[in-house]
DNA sequence: ACTTCATGTAATGGGCATTAACATGAGTCC
DNA sequence: GGACTCATGTTAATGCCCATTACATGAAGT
């Protein structure tokens, strides 16, 4: 045996997504831990197939098993960190207690956390290109993301007068794209991108009260 | 001959950096070119060395004349993106003309717009994970681009009653973060990424129009 | 025990990066 | 004007690594 015996894995039962005989170890689960590894050394683009082979002590053709191409395992890849990530932003929001304004602060402040601690996941989601469209998973999964931040608008724009409420969508899009933006220049793990006079965090929260006074909600609203 | 002579450039004098004096076509120019045009097809990470001498007309090895590696044409890319950048957003800008507020919202369209109209440079500035400190030109051009909007958006607080005058750094960090966030999620050319009920224009304009109020700043102000 | 399927391996062909040695044409200096 | 020199490009060669297709192998089912 030239390959060794993957790494640190045993010979389990296979716990994954296979019904349940697995023959080995549960290549598919190392070889998504190696993508993400890999992704957090240099970068989505910047391993190969054979490199996530290597790195969880296979052949280069073991992954072939498994994932049809590089692509289908950064999607496998991206559509787990989809699903993470609605998860971590569902629990942050946890519907909207102890009050909206401080729930809705908890979510934003999630979002950057998921995309520091997770950049991995997050580089595979936004940043590698991966269309949307190849597993119907994979948009489902991003939808339910989506679906928490929207949920959450539509609890705050209820707290405004009927009269000039603007759509929850569109609050949700405009947080969405904030949030965003603040991660993808300052927040990543990178350190290699610009430096910021004050953390992250900070910024955006300054950000989305800001924003939400334009709307006509007051700071102590919700409460 | 074995490579033909290029793609529609000409023999012409060499009219881009050299001093002067040119042997063949401008291959340097030629294979920024080409990089721009393969970033459309494939993304910033799908294409090579070799393939943008294939583009060019020329032969694997004449790129190393020019560039030490693929990275290198990378970064230029991106830097010549950063300086056309800044200059549409000057010229949006155009100093506050005619009033404050007609001209910050053409500011930010104009950034959308250099998304969209230039997606190959938009990539290789903020998406390629290009290290802004090889060149020192590089984190030049790219501070210059945001000392437009950094500008602008001190223009825009003069406005305000000195009181709770908010720093005008934060408000070019936001107003950024949130046109960036804008471009990266709906504004690509690729068409590949998510639907949107409006046009991105029309996002990125109410997000403005709704954050400058609630800092205080009435729509009519600054006229 | 035989079949079957999941799982891995060995081997092959191809492309890329990179370098060294050679070729060529434009300006330069007497 | 003619030889010199340098920038620019080509040819050729090397080594690496990747993707991918036939072949092997071990575990489960009958």
């Amino acid at each position: 045996m030239k390959w060794g015996k993957g790494s640190g894995l045993g010979a389990g039962h296979g716990g994954g997504q296979g019904p349940r005989g697995y023959h080995h170890g549960d290549l598919k689960e190392a070889l998504v831990r190696a993508a993400l590894e890999l992704i957090a050394e240099k970068g989505p683009a910047g391993f190969t197939f054979a490199d996530a082979a290597r790195w969880a002590g296979v052949s280069p053709a073991a992954p072939y098993r498994h994932f049809r191409d590089r692509d289908e395992l950064l999607a496998d890849v991206a559509r787990r960190g989809f699903e993470q990530f609605t998860l971590a932003l569902s629990k942050a929001w946890d519907d909207g207690k102890p009050d909206l304004m401080t729930a809705f602060d908890r979510l934003g402040k999630s979002y950057l956390d998921f995309a520091k601690r997770e950049p991995s996941y997050y580089s595979a989601m936004f940043e590698a290109g991966v269309p949307l469209d190849t597993d119907p998973n994979m948009r489902a999964a991003s939808e339910a993301a989506f679906a928490v931040l929207r949920a959450a608008a539509e609890k705050l724009v209820a707290l405004m007068p009927p009269k000039g409420r603007p759509p929850a969508l569109m609050v949700a899009l405009h947080v969405w794209s904030m949030t965003h933006g603040i991660a993808s220049l300052f927040s990543r793990g990178d350190a290699a991108r610009r430096a910021l006079p004050m953390p992250p965090e900070d910024l955006l929260e300054a950000a989305v009260l800001i924003y939400l006074r334009g709307l006509g909600l007051e700071p102590g609203a919700g409460r």
